[in-house]
DNA sequence: TATGAATGAGGCTTCATTCAT
DNA sequence: AATGAATGAAGCCTCATTCAT
């Protein structure tokens, strides 16, 4: 065998990424706690034993695709915003970002939790708020508010097969401008 | 012996509490998943049998505790949004419930989960958007995002014993107005 | 049930000798390091999770052996000893003793281990070697000495269905007289 | 390359010892029957697949443990006693071997287990007692206390730092004359 | 109705062994 | 020959549930 690429570490790493696969679609279905190691390994073709070759627990699984997750987001959910000048701008890209990633474009891992930006978001308005793009509000709560919201939103539009364009605008204008009718 | 039938509803009212008090715990303290009948038995002055007395399975804990949860919290939480004549007094009406739940007042159970209230708040905001408090939104992600807002704020006044009144005030703000600075 | 006995604690009483009696055996076979839970549960009526509703783990099993041992063994190895003045008086009682439990009388349980009882005949030749019954000799060899001669010999006997009264005989001389040829 | 041959067989011969040495260390650390194969492997800096070029089982290693051991006890242990022509002399040359080998004079494997001269040392005994040195005892029973008070004396001169000269004097007066005090 | 021991399924982990590289 | 990952059997333990008392 002349390969020039070793054999056995693209099975190694395949063999990881199965059973990273499996865990994010077990902890989906039942709940990181409800979730079992055989489950995951039952969702691979792997056998038992394998598992522990690449870790230790369900807690490592866990970090690593955590890791993966952050490591993937990160890009994707911080692009636009850091350049934001307006809070409209701010939102929109945090909106078509998130239902962009939930809409499942084929580039970025189903299933992804949204969460996982919840620091990098929170950073952001931060930085938005002290750059007086935003009114002085608690970073912590608004980034909570806007990620529920995102997922709220992300979940109808899977089901309901929407129009992501379109709820990023309502999304946008619901925090922009807040829940009051226009007098 | 003329008062046997009574003292043993008595007894038996008291340890159908004493599963729902530790199953609450348990599940607050390991999650709803991971939680195992053992662990809420344990937790118990019971024996392992008596749970199937009470109830069938985890499941059907939970379904009772929820049912408790709402009886308790549904006046508490509703109560003011009712009869809200402007989207203000619908804002400050929930989240000053909702602080006042999570300040632990004595009145109601400790580790209360707000997402408790998720269907009577999404319900409430429904009628407010049809009566035209709301501009028209997606009920389902404000409910969404009110809930985590109200959530992370709780917890940060839990955290730092901030006052309820103070932070009633600036959520309302954040979610009447929007985050858009004034012009 | 009138039973005036109570019939759970007499079968838990019988389990935990089933998972005694099945240890001993298991041990005897395999040796302690070898030997496992499911190797003792095995050799039992009972099924697998019952062990541990009466031991932790196999250290524990151990220790109860031990435990039971030596509450068997005390009274039986130690009755002759105390109250001997010569040293031959000493010596056959042990003896006679070590082959009379080996031989298997049917009072004692089977396969005892004579190292039980290594402390007490420890305890009992200092005190013999006190009161001059003895040469001042280094009493834990004396007896790690004669426990080995005993083992030795009971096995044989035991194999050969030998007479344990003439091997007391021989055993006594021999650690009495030594093993110099009458000049 | 011409020295490729011997190179590979020294290799081979080293990774040998690995194993050995290996399993010496961890047959006196947990026993036999508890040791593993792989507990093996891990005090070895060898790979897991390379045991089985080597040898086929854990029993496999035991056997040539075992003579190994023999090889290197055999004449140490049995040198001073086929020449014996008394009693004593036999005795002291057997005592004072063992407290040598227990000793670690360096030029002998650490944690060495006495009982691997078992076997010589009962021929040695019976020839001895045909030869008239001894009285007819059983070879077999003297040869398991001999060699429990040898262990046992052994284990105290290395916790105590012991003068193994006078234990072999005092050891070799215990078996010679008896445990009887001089009348 | 409360008890708590028995059960055996099933989860977690390590093991001996194989075999492609 | 050496490597070390894969395998699945098997050991450890806890679990949900039953049922005699």
């Amino acid at each position: 065998m002349d390969a020039a690429i070793p054999k056995r570490q693209r099975i190694k790493q395949q063999n990881r990424q199965f059973i990273l696969d499996a865990a994010r679609q077990v902890f989906a279905e039942q709940g990181y706690g409800a979730a079992t190691i055989r489950d995951i390994i039952r969702a691979t073709p792997l056998a038992a034993g394998t598992f522990y070759n690449y870790f230790t627990s369900k807690e490592d699984v866990r970090l690593a695709l955590d890791a993966e997750m952050a490591a993937v987001l990160r890009p994707y959910l911080s692009e636009g915003r850091a350049q934001a000048v307006t809070a409209e701008e701010f939102l929109s890209a945090f909106f078509s970002a998130a239902f962009a990633l939930k809409g499942g474009t084929g580039t970025v891992p189903a299933a992804v939790d949204l969460r996982a930006g919840f620091e990098d978001l929170r950073t952001d308005l931060e930085s938005a708020i002290a750059r007086g793009l935003f009114r002085p509000l608690d970073a912590n709560a608004l980034a909570a508010a806007l990620l529920a919201a995102a997922d709220a939103i992300a979940k109808r539009l899977a089901a309901e097969n929407g129009d992501a364009a379109k709820a990023t605008e309502e999304a946008t204008l619901m925090f922009l401008r807040g829940v009051q009718p226009p007098a």
